[in-house]
DNA sequence: ACAAAAGTGTTGCCGATACACCCATGC
DNA sequence: GCATGGGTGTATCGGCAACACTTTTGT
């Protein structure tokens, strides 16, 4: 068994929406430029190796935003990738993850030279076996925004329901019945009212919410 | 960075199901007897190194075979361990499969004598982290049985709809309807029937259904 | 007053549950 | 024929999609 000659790294598939010019906002995924072999001048996903003294969780974190300098709102978990042939310079074993970041955390990062952004459903051609990796990473988060209480982690600490709405229909690609959803969200979810309203809007102003946390229980 | 000194494992946690003394058939597990340092004489999940020239579910695929014996009709990665204090003698980060196996392949495999079944709610202490392991893997199996076609690997190439329904029980841990499960089956589900029955029984003759796979779908 | 988005009410459909009931076979 | 599990029918309940409708603000 030779163990040296295989090595763990660790990628992160990042999510953030972002809105073109004043329309619905879509799901944006950022990649690195490789400036190295193999697949130099190809676009990757932000990632390193693992180093000895570090939970996997952490070598995400640490990674990504050693890469990208961004720092995620939420970062789970998603499938790892042992394929023999992965990389041609010799095997490399993937932990890849799943980081979801707000929008006001993009604009605060610095934008980075060898960082871009992408549409998430349409991608160029990545480095490694990176395109199935985003691919997966996608597929896990619309199924995932459904039944996890994980949209609000691309929205600030209060938000309306509009405003989650929206991120819901980015993730998903569709549009959602308004009512329907905020009934759904009301009665299965725990939202809790802030009292106050968003102003400055040109018709009535809706009311914000946060997420229930531990101590925010009080109901 | 040191690779050299994290070694990547994998292990599977296997269930099977068994009835004892006539009752309902309910989940076992497999594991293994240490026979070294650490956690000497504790029992551990089937697993072993990844070889430099394999992919991650064919070392899983081969690591379950050395060591219990079985052959698996189901497997699926599950999740990667990789705390850092998971192992006393150096950093292991581990490749967590589920393995589901047939009934009758369990009988044909050769017992083996450092390999004992445990009940999979009455489980002992265990090596490493892997009483964790397993209760995760426990938990997915769970929900994925109710959404994923997965129940009929436990059993044989035909079967009748109550032994599916037994299987769904025991992984559920909890009794079904019959009728509401029958619908629910042939309904949103690849049965097919094979036109036999099952003779020998002291009643009226159930039907034999068999999975609907990629060559047999003529309907 | 009007536009526009927030928020509420109502209806109908569909799937799941509960359970009554009939069917076929061995003994 | 009777016990036993196989298999069918059916009423009810609850959630969800559809969509009409009312409310509240800025301009």
């Amino acid at each position: 068994m030779d163990h040296a000659t295989t090595r763990l790294a660790v990628s992160t598939v990042i999510f953030a929406l972002r809105q073109e010019h004043g329309g619905a906002p879509t799901l944006w995924t950022p990649f690195v430029l490789r400036t190295r072999q193999p697949h130099l001048d190809q676009w990757a996903l932000p990632g390193g190796w693992l180093s000895a003294d570090e939970d996997l969780d952490s070598a995400a974190a640490r990674t990504l935003g050693e890469t990208t300098g961004l720092h995620p709102s939420y970062l789970e978990q998603l499938y790892t990738f042992g394929g023999v042939d992965r990389s041609p310079t010799g095997r490399v074993v993937s932990v890849a993850y799943t980081a979801l970041v707000r929008t006001d955390e993009v604009d605060r990062a610095a934008p980075g030279e060898n960082v871009r952004w992408f549409r998430a459903d349409a991608l160029p051609r990545l480095a490694f076996d990176h395109n199935a990796i985003v691919d997966y990473a996608l597929a896990r988060l619309r199924t995932k925004v459904e039944y996890a209480h994980i949209a609000h982690t691309f929205l600030g600490e209060t938000f309306t329901l509009a405003q989650l709405r929206s991120v819901h229909e980015a993730v998903l690609g569709h549009a959602l019945d308004a009512a329907n959803f905020r009934r759904s969200m009301t009665t299965s979810s725990d939202l809790v009212e802030t009292g106050e309203v968003l102003a400055g809007t040109p018709h009535r102003p809706p009311k914000l919410f946060r997420y229930r946390t531990a101590e925010s229980t009080r109901s």
